[in-house]
DNA sequence: GGTATGGTGTACCGCCGGTACGGAAACTCT
DNA sequence: AGAGTTTCCGTACCGGCGGTACACCATACC
């Protein structure tokens, strides 16, 4: 790569990671692109010679969320597969690894901008919304593995529906992040994911007795 | 009421009419003032004349929204209670109800205000934050009296937060919500409260042998 | 050393939220 | 019944935003 094309990338880098922080603390249409190239100490050609639009910069953002996130669950599942390799248990601890990582987040999840996306998406063009749901089918068939492992060991005390059964995984963390920020509460969602985790652990755990 | 207060009082409601309808279909921030009040045969003068800003007519429209949903949810647990007087079997019906009332919809749930506020609350003062605070707050009211009922007469097999477990039928709506619009399937959020129905009827239901 | 290419700045357009103010109809009071 | 007030809505305008057009400069390559 040749020095103006890694300068390039750099300011490219530089808009993303400012934008990424603005929309999470204020939402995509709150942010405006002066204020990005402002803080990127460029100006509005500069912008939109590395975004043709700003439907653009959401796709570019949500991509690399939901590489990082993918990650992230990635290195919850490995710790606590290492933790416990009956798939319950370790599912059971990953859910709690993720409600850890939820709690320690001092202003709570920044938010998620799938959701962002997904309540304004009359905003963004069909590859936005494409998007999303490519990112929402990913983390299904995630969680529907994990949820099929569980089953073939423990046999469901009733009948029960894995794909709704994965999906809820990220109804209640997208769910939770919402009444989070309605309530004022960002933490609210820890004890969300914390009773998700009980019903699992009831749905699959034989009784004790 | 004089004749030109009704008159007045006539435009209002068509504002709020028209602008819930375009807001829950493109989103608060892609709705404009102007095409509001073209939809509606006036001009900005007298839209700004009924509400001060734009955050005021989200505050009516969420109070609105707020008393609806009261409405149907008072509607559905009264037919439940009719059906059955045991709190466990009634709320299961309701729960049954809602997800059927859900299902009934031809486009699906057309989102809720509450989160479209919470998703761009930089956009709203603090006196639609705190309404939709109260909302939220008056959902935990509403199902924690129920699940108190509930437990009362069935003790739960394992220990539950009931807080928790009442935020949690506003979290899988919303939740619900934002997966379907992000998935494109809209219905998905009767299979998300069908689930958790389980999960209530498992947490408490003593296990049948 | 000229010239294609990548990267940025400047000037401008149209739309939107919001303001200021004017004016017509209806209501009120005497 | 007529004058003044209130209710209700229109017109004209401002500043900020997303987006476009195009000029400009530095580097890479021949």
């Amino acid at each position: 790569m040749s020095r103006t094309a890694a300068r390039g990338a750099e300011t490219r880098a530089r808009i993303l990671g400012i934008a990424q922080d603005a929309i999470l603390q204020k939402g995509f249409d709150a942010t405006s692109i002066e204020e990005i190239v402002a803080a990127a100490e460029i100006t509005k050609g500069g912008f939109f010679y590395h975004f043709p639009d700003k439907s653009a910069l959401a796709r570019a953002l949500i991509e690399r969320h939901i590489e990082i996130e993918d990650e992230i669950f990635d290195g919850l599942w490995a710790r606590a597969r290492e933790l416990n390799d009956d798939p319950l248990h370790s599912a059971l601890i990953g859910f709690r690894l993720l409600a850890e990582m939820l709690a320690d987040m001092p202003n709570g999840h920044p938010g998620c901008i799938v959701a962002t996306a997904a309540y304004q998406d009359r905003l963004f063009d069909a590859a936005v919304r494409d998007l999303n749901r490519r990112a929402v089918l990913g983390w299904r068939a995630r969680f529907r593995a994990i949820f099929d492992e569980i089953a073939a060991v423990y046999p469901p005390r009733e009948e029960i529906d894995l794909d709704a059964l994965a999906d809820m995984v990220s109804t209640v963390v997208e769910g939770g992040i919402v009444m989070g920020k309605a309530l004022g509460e960002p933490h609210m969602i820890v004890g969300q994911i914390l009773l998700f985790r009980q019903f699992v652990k009831q749905a699959f755990q034989p009784p004790l007795h």
